[in-house]
DNA sequence: TATGATAATGTAAGCGCTATCATTCGAAAA
DNA sequence: TTTTCGAATGATAGCGCTTACATTATCATA
């Protein structure tokens, strides 16, 4: 095993000094710089990540907090995370926001270096969370908007266009009975999606006033349930739920009733959800680059962590349209 | 933060001791354990994981090896293997066996204190590895069969007896004509369920002989395929696909077709995947606990590790039947 | 040439543990 | 009482890094 102390022999220079190099750190001569990376290249050195955090008081851990949906549906995102922690030995540890007192126990007994929140509601419990999180001045970075436009950091992706997208879409299939199905009607990203969705339908001149809009719940039940109330009777071309868990339980109620998709109703959902591409038949949807995501969002609160300024305020994920069979091809 | 010196402090004892005592090493007297516990307890003291990985020399790493397959497919075992390993602060590396240079070099370079390996064939890959491993004597667990019946310690499934029990269900439900896809010929998971389904029917009085073979290979193309070529001119009460991914192509293939599942022909798989309740109908399939399954094999593989004699050479996980809407009701 | 000021590098004290070796304790044997 | 020898505990040197703080090199200015 190569340590530290064998490039700063290699190299001629003091172990301080090699410690700069690998922390790139500014006040050292270019030359020098050159030469300890041709000993550490040569000699094949790894710094010693865990040596690394003991010395610095580095925790090397960050909490990871999620609204409590099946995690299942956060996979991607979670392993965007985690691929970036383990290149840098940090830690995950993942907390649902409704037990956010776990999460504050956290900050108390001085566990983590910072935080990763993905919050939909719950408006109260993120509150009483980043009243904590402010005091001791920890670094957070959001998934999705930040928590009352507050000035923290977030990776967001682009609802607006996403739905907007979807719209042209609708309208390029002609699709001119739509039922929308929401999120509650405090839920960020399905008010987002509302309004890219009229905005895109509006662009293509299409009377916005025919479009149907119930609340859902980002729900298969709640899918299922309102395609139950609204399906029964046909007339509808197409329906758009604002997440494929809801587009789900629509599917499931057509299927159950024969009513065949896509030749008499298309269904898109929006996530690109793990088991979209499974579904009967295979959804339409708008994918977030929800691995991606992850990714830059653990880089982003690493940077924080290191006091590195290059952090975007926002940094903005568009979407794309994933056109599968749950809609008509005319 | 509490330290192990505040313990010793607080105790009246020196570190060395306290450190026994977490360590739980028997040269310390019972009185003096309690004590220290008692301090621990009092002070709210955590061991540094960090301080203890760097000082006992361990890379707290340990590779995950896996066929290449849909790394999603191992969403759950990986899941189990991760949380166990972040409770004492040990990182996971997984490679794909595909790449076996890669894990190779993990022990070359002396980055992992041990190995846990999930094959389904690649016998010369994996040999080509495990006599490096055997050579450096590293820490080795199985999930599933042992390579060439090492003695090497596994966590296996039983598959026998998850697919005797879907024999039994099919016979109770009055399935006579059966297909039945497997997997590849060599493919010891998959051999293990046809005979477990073949010793399943024949409990049942069954006539074995009617029963149809065909060799798949675990993907839904194949699935797919091998339905398109028997499920045509009907004739089948039911189809047994050997993992639920070749399911997956059968559903396709019967939804394409109109060909009405369960009414017409029941349809069941093996593995109960992520997607598998998603799937429509909701397959009937056989559950393995991959999530018990990860947990255990890190647990095990941390004990050897720790050279805790208590390791059982092989750890049998039982699986369970999971009735859903595939299977006809009857 | 002497003088600061600043840039570049070095020295060494930890970070919180483990593990080796040394020391002390306590009870049975002499 | 003294001796002996495990059993129990203590002292301490690291593990591979980071990071004050100290020191030296460099160079424009007086």
């Amino acid at each position: 095993m190569v340590r530290l102390e064998d490039v700063a022999e290699d190299s001629g220079f003091s172990r301080a000094t090699v410690s700069r190099v690998i922390n790139e750190e500014s006040k050292v001569k270019p030359e020098t710089v050159e030469k300890i990376k041709a000993s550490m290249e040569k000699l094949g050195y790894r710094p010693n990540m865990l040596a690394r955090a003991l010395s610095s008081g580095k925790k090397n851990s960050i909490a990871v907090l999620l609204p409590d949906v099946t995690t299942l549906y956060y996979t991607r995102l979670l392993r965007g995370i985690n691929d970036v922690a383990q290149d840098v030995y940090y830690h995950t540890i993942v907390k649902s926001i409704s037990k956010i007192e776990n999460a504050a126990d956290l900050i108390d007994s001085n566990m983590v270096d910072g935080f990763i929140i993905r919050h939909s509601r719950s408006f109260e419990k993120i509150d009483f969370l980043m009243k904590k999180i402010n005091k001791k001045n920890m670094p957070v970075i959001f998934i999705g908007r930040p928590f009352n436009d507050s000035e923290s950091p977030s990776v967001i992706v682009d609802n607006v266009g996403g739905a907007r997208k979807m719209a042209h879409y609708f309208f390029s299939k002609n699709y001119r009975k739509i039922l929308f199905v929401t999120g509650k009607n405090d839920n960020i990203d399905s008010n987002d999606r509302k309004y890219g969705f009229r905005m895109g339908l509006l662009e293509c001149g299409f009377d916005v006033n025919s479009l149907v809009e119930v609340e859902g719940d980002f729900t298969r039940e709640k899918g299922y349930e309102i395609a139950k109330k609204y399906m029964k009777n046909g007339g509808f071309d197409a329906v758009f739920a604002a997440n494929d868990e809801s587009a789900m339980g629509v599917l499931l109620y057509l299927n159950e009733n024969s009513i065949k998709v896509p030749e008499e109703v298309s269904v898109a959902g929006f996530d690109d959800a793990f088991f979209a591409e499974y579904l009967w038949p295979p959804l339409t949807t708008v994918r977030q680059p929800m691995y991606e995501i992850g990714q830059t969002a653990m880089k982003n609160i690493l940077k924080i962590i290191d006091r590195d300024p290059s952090v975007k305020n926002e940094t903005i994920f568009s979407t794309e349209l994933v056109i599968r069979k749950s809609c008509s091809r005319e």
